[in-house]
DNA sequence: CGGTATCCTTTCGGATACTG
DNA sequence: CAGTATCCGAAAGGATACCG
């Protein structure tokens, strides 16, 4: 019975350590905002010149995603004075500090992705043959 | 133009390592995954265990997600010979080394989330005084 | 107890079109 | 070029009820 304390004051710890770092994930992972901070990441780039790279995402989703990230602070809006208008966007120190605990999650995926798939035909036939 | 063609080349080998990356990301990340891994972690649980300590998750998405988890081998699913019949969910070697690129995540979560929250209130302030 | 099926509401993403 | 508004179908999420 002490044993189980423990590890539940444990888990517990945990779960409430994950009350304060969900909220922040959530503003965080969307389909698009890693994609977008990986095509900011070497140099800034303008709305439609990251469009053009990611792709397959559309206007709009664009258009959101960058609000979102502005607002979060991950990357700046600057308005060029050209004609026409253009606006450049550049990822933020706060936008880049992202990017190692993000490849950390890459490099995991890159090495443990075959053994997902793997698990996943296992599992399917399996399921097949009942 | 030279350094244009570098940034490119170094921009397009992230891309392109992102196209593998996704899927497998795609498959793990759901509201729920993460927090049932954490549950889990210290050591096994049923069904019903699981969602007490949840709070907030509903019997389907419960059931959903320990589905994905079991067919993408971070967790097995044992029926046990009790009466009435019990189920125990236990993580996979597999799923518990998904726990340290993603604790990298959170501890960026607990080191930035304040600085996300001021972006936010700063940028609002802003909106609010145009 | 564990799980599935159903229904219903809300959200999301794509397509299109229009403004500065 | 950059951005907004609108519409619409698909998908997600919650609540409920029922089966083994």
């Amino acid at each position: 019975m002490a044993d189980d304390t423990d590890l539940d004051a444990l888990s517990e710890c945990a779960l409430a350590e994950m009350a304060r770092v969900r909220p922040v994930l959530d503003k965080i992972a969307d389909k698009w905002t890693i994609l977008i901070l990986t095509v900011l990441c070497p140099r800034p780039a303008r709305f439609n010149a990251i469009m053009r790279r990611l792709d397959g995402i559309t206007h709009k989703a664009l258009a959101d995603a960058l609000k979102r990230l502005e607002r979060n602070g991950l990357v700046t809006r600057t308005v060029l004075p050209t004609a026409p208008i253009g606006v450049e966007y550049a990822i933020t120190p706060l936008g880049h500090s992202l990017r190692q605990p993000f490849e950390a999650l890459c490099t995991w995926a890159l090495d443990h992705g075959a053994a997902i798939e793997a698990a996943n035909h296992e599992h399917d036939s399996i399921k097949a043959r009942q």
